[in-house]
DNA sequence: CATGAATGAGTTTTCATTCAT
DNA sequence: CATGAATGAAAACTCATTCAT
């Protein structure tokens, strides 16, 4: 039982700051000030700002699909799984006070040349289309569940970046009767 | 017919730059630069670089809302002029590269004490919302027509973020088809 | 009479610092502090550091080829003034307790990518060279001078970096012997 | 035949980067990377940078003079040998693309403290030096071959400096075509 | 109403060196 | 004899804003 390492207090430290405050807003200096760690020991461990955006989001990947795959577990038909997720956005915006998606609000205000990070994102919104469309091939045809799967995407999104605008859940509730419609549940 | 002064020359530089650049990504000296201003004379017009974003959006969202109505108004339909809206956001969204959407691009990574710029955000979207839902009202009853309105501006929103993102229409299309299958077309 | 302007003192305490201590022992907080100037009002002025030693020599290679000329104007044989080149390196390079040649010191060291240092040095090197061979042109045939000129120009160029080297003027009275036995005189 | 030591690899990476790159462009970090050794090993055969320094210019020295006693032991007048020396000069820099003196290049620009490097320049220099005089020695009288001596080797040094500065091989023909002159060839 | 010089506090990144193992 | 993590100090440069004219 050993206090973490370097490496892990900066990307722990890092997450939260560039979670809540955002990427551009949080400088290099509160990292490692409230991470407890030198400058140049951050810099043996991360080449850039960039690359430690780019650690960030492939955290966060795994915690949130984590949490997710977690919760869809609970439940059986595809349908209810698709339902959960929608409870399970819900909840986690509410408990983050509608801070939004940590991929969206990243890449749109970046520096051009940060390309990791815009394959981040793309790569995390693949994946999570994927396990969409995944549980929707349990009930319909490959092709069937692709366009909803995508059509399902789309509102999930739409619901997290317009309850962040709006700091309120109610696109999350809208997105979820929308989804419930087009499973013609 | 003259020249326009001081004051446009600097929003019409700044909404270019905060929009296809960013906001963060955009300093005060490029935009006095750009638009051929002195520092001070930019200071005289603005308190601050939150003002001119202020403006900015304020512009945005004359000019935004103008070009939706006018493709709208060519169709006489409710739903048409709804589907009509998804294919003004697929021209428009083609036409900047997919840069996105100016109100979400710049309250997602903003200095927590620049609220006048998130009352922005949140006014245009009600706006937005309130046109869609105003267009339903002439086929469904008001408690219908908020929902529906909500649904699809929830979307909405999804294709504009996703298509950023994905730097690809599909989201587009695919808010299209769930927005057809909602109005029951 | 008014104290000098900020550009104005930045490029003199530039020149000293870059000259006695040596451009990369010099940092951009020595010249600001040293010359009472803020450090965003030094980049109003200068580019980069590379622009302030752009600048730096083109002070110095005003006043250097200012005093050399002032010296060599006293006499009137050519071969005199070529002597008198000599006495004026001797002179100076005491002065500075043979901290040797600005040009010869900036550009042995440089980052790689600093390309408008190295014109500058190959820019004076060239006008030095050419005033030698203006000299000599009172005194022999075009193509004559130019030999002379560049064999004196060498003999020059190593006084100053040898008598560097050992901090000691020998290097110089060599090269002045050797000047006048080709010089014949 | 075994594969050379931690401290061999050390010294020959170092020599190449200082030479080619520049004392100050080189970093510790390039050094130990490149030699494949641990931060900590590299500390523990050399105090500091400026050991290393000494170090390179100890084995640069033994180089280069052997190679160049090489060259000048193939003929047997001695003003054969100072010819010969001037050639070594014009291929050596053009095999290195005019890059000049491994001592020149890093007194320049130099940390005031870092004495032990100075004084290897003078070292060098001052061996160097007695090789020519030794050579003169062997045609002329004792004081008339350390006149000679002296003055060939500012124009040697000049020759290094300024086609380094130029380029350019004709500061080291300037140079060859004085050495003859003064020798009376 | 216009100007450009000046600023303090910030940015990200690199340096040579030391230490615990 | 070897290691890689950790460091304080410094590097060059940019920011939004103010002020005297």
């Amino acid at each position: 039982m050993k206090k973490p390492g370097v490496k892990d207090r900066i990307i722990e430290t890092a997450s939260r700051l560039f979670y809540l405050n955002g990427y551009n807003q949080t400088g290099i200096n509160q990292i490692i000030d409230e991470a407890g760690v030198a400058k140049a020991s951050m810099y043996q461990h991360f080449r850039s700002k960039e690359e430690i955006a780019v650690s960030y989001l492939e955290r966060r990947h795994r915690l949130w699909t984590d949490s997710l795959m977690k919760r869809i577990s609970a439940v059986d038909a595809p349908q209810d799984k698709i339902m959960a997720t929608f409870d399970y956005l819900e909840q986690w915006l509410k408990e983050v006070d509608y801070r939004g998606c940590g991929w969206q609000n990243i890449i749109t205000d970046l520096p051009v040349d940060q390309t990791r990070i815009r394959e981040q994102a793309v790569f995390h919104k693949n994946e999570v289309k994927e396990v969409i469309i995944d549980i929707l091939q349990q009930a319909y045809t490959t092709e069937k569940a692709t366009v909803l799967g995508k059509q399902l995407m789309v509102l999930m999104e739409g619901a997290i970046i317009l309850s962040q605008i709006q700091k309120n859940p109610w696109p999350i509730q809208s997105a979820k009767e929308a989804g419930a419609s087009l499973l013609e549940i």
